[in-house]
DNA sequence: CTACTTGGGATTGTATGCAATACGTTCCCG
DNA sequence: CGGGAACGTATTGCATACAATCCCAAGTAG
């Protein structure tokens, strides 16, 4: 949902946004280059309205950098914030998973059920069985997509917007690392995201937070090795 | 710099962000609030484009929430996130006066002086001086927006435009609790700000990431025992 | 030859008008 | 009298037009 590919029938500043960031992430548009207004509402055949709008919150999001009358260029790979990066991701999903977990135990006990909690919780379900076909199906190329899907979900059950923004924000430098690497830890990586659901669900917090912080530290370690050698 | 009350002859769009901004921050619009475009054009006697351009800023900025077509209102104080907040932000601090003293090192010996780094530790050290002036001035009431500044400062000298944004988003929501508190442990942490900066200056890299941890630590406990207890 | 000024072109920032959508209200039917 | 569907109003989203600003290059005085 946040970075997908292309919707074709969202909202014009929703698509170009997506469709932009992507671009960047994947090396389309490589670092440094150029970006004006009219070229993307020429290219996307749409006002310049909508493309400042998406070229701002992508300035917020850091992808890139705008100087006022100046034009906007695209920002440079933050490799070497990655490992403070991971650092923060640790501190905030272990945040985010204690905060899930209580809030499970309220969901699953008490007489008041959150309609909005439930359905994040059925995606989530959705996600973790998408990600095992796709392994099952030789396509694990399909798990970035996927794990930060999950792990936004678990933001959302944690519910706090504070948090979960924070994490969106972070979750796009690290998708944007990952994919200048190819992902690779995947499979293994990926099995570990049951054990961090089966905590949540007990409503298990000091497990909950401790599986998840656990799990983003392996992922970081593995990141590093792989890039810094 | 970043919250200031007004700057009559800044750009429009600034200028009202940082207007709501405040006016979410001090009360004068409440949790819940609806907030529609024409009427702030009306009231800031500009047009709805810019307007518009600042609510969606200060969406991403986490104090207001929009529904496509529907319009935004003001978020709720995250005030159950303040401990999380807390947490997260000194793993990011941690960061940055590590990056910091690392920079600083290679600064005061090597032969490529950065301008920028230079401002940067300038202003820091006239914002330390402005902060002890307020203090001997009776004047306590101006050391939390010196302290962002200090701080954002520090995030400054780090290098890394990652983690500035990162601080620079969650420290509006830190702003944000303090203001519905009255900061009270505004002088002794005062006094510790010079720590750190000595601590960046000597490069002394595992000093800086400590003395600052324990900064953010204590501000922490102090809120957190101030509003809960 | 250098430094400063002064244009032109390109690009962003703002204003206005129109289209699309959501929400509340009322009216009709059961 | 209750419930659901059509409708009107309020509000945002987008398109077009214009103004303000910046960058760079050419030209001129010293």
């Amino acid at each position: 949902m946040p970075h997908s590919p292309a919707n074709p029938d969202a909202a014009p500043k929703q698509r170009v946004q997506d469709a932009i960031r992507h671009d960047i992430i994947f090396g389309t548009l490589p670092a440094g280059a150029r970006i004006t207004e009219a070229a993307l509402a020429t290219k996307y055949g749409i006002s310049r309205v909508p493309v400042r709008e998406a070229l701002h919150a992508l300035e917020a999001e850091g992808f890139v950098e705008s100087k006022p009358y100046a034009g906007s260029t695209v920002c440079a790979i933050p490799v070497d914030d990655a490992d403070d990066l991971f650092a923060v991701r640790e501190a905030l999903e272990a945040a985010t998973a204690r905060r899930a977990a209580k809030r499970a135990a309220g969901q699953f006990s008490a007489g008041a059920p959150d309609g909005q909690w439930w359905k994040t919780r059925k995606e989530l379900a959705a996600i973790l069985d998408e990600g095992d076909a796709a392994i099952g199906n030789g396509r694990p190329d399909l798990l970035p997509e996927l794990n930060i899907r999950f792990h936004l979900g678990i933001a959302e059950l944690s519910g706090s917007p504070s948090l979960t923004a924070l994490l969106r924000q972070i979750a796009g430098k690290i998708e944007w690392l990952y994919a200048s690497d190819l992902n690779s830890r995947g499979k293994q990586s990926w099995g570990e995201h049951r054990t961090v659901m089966a905590a949540i669900d007990a409503g298990n917090v000091p497990e909950a937070e401790q599986v998840m912080g656990v799990h983003v530290h392996r992922s970081r370690t593995g990141y590093l090795s792989r890039f810094a050698g």
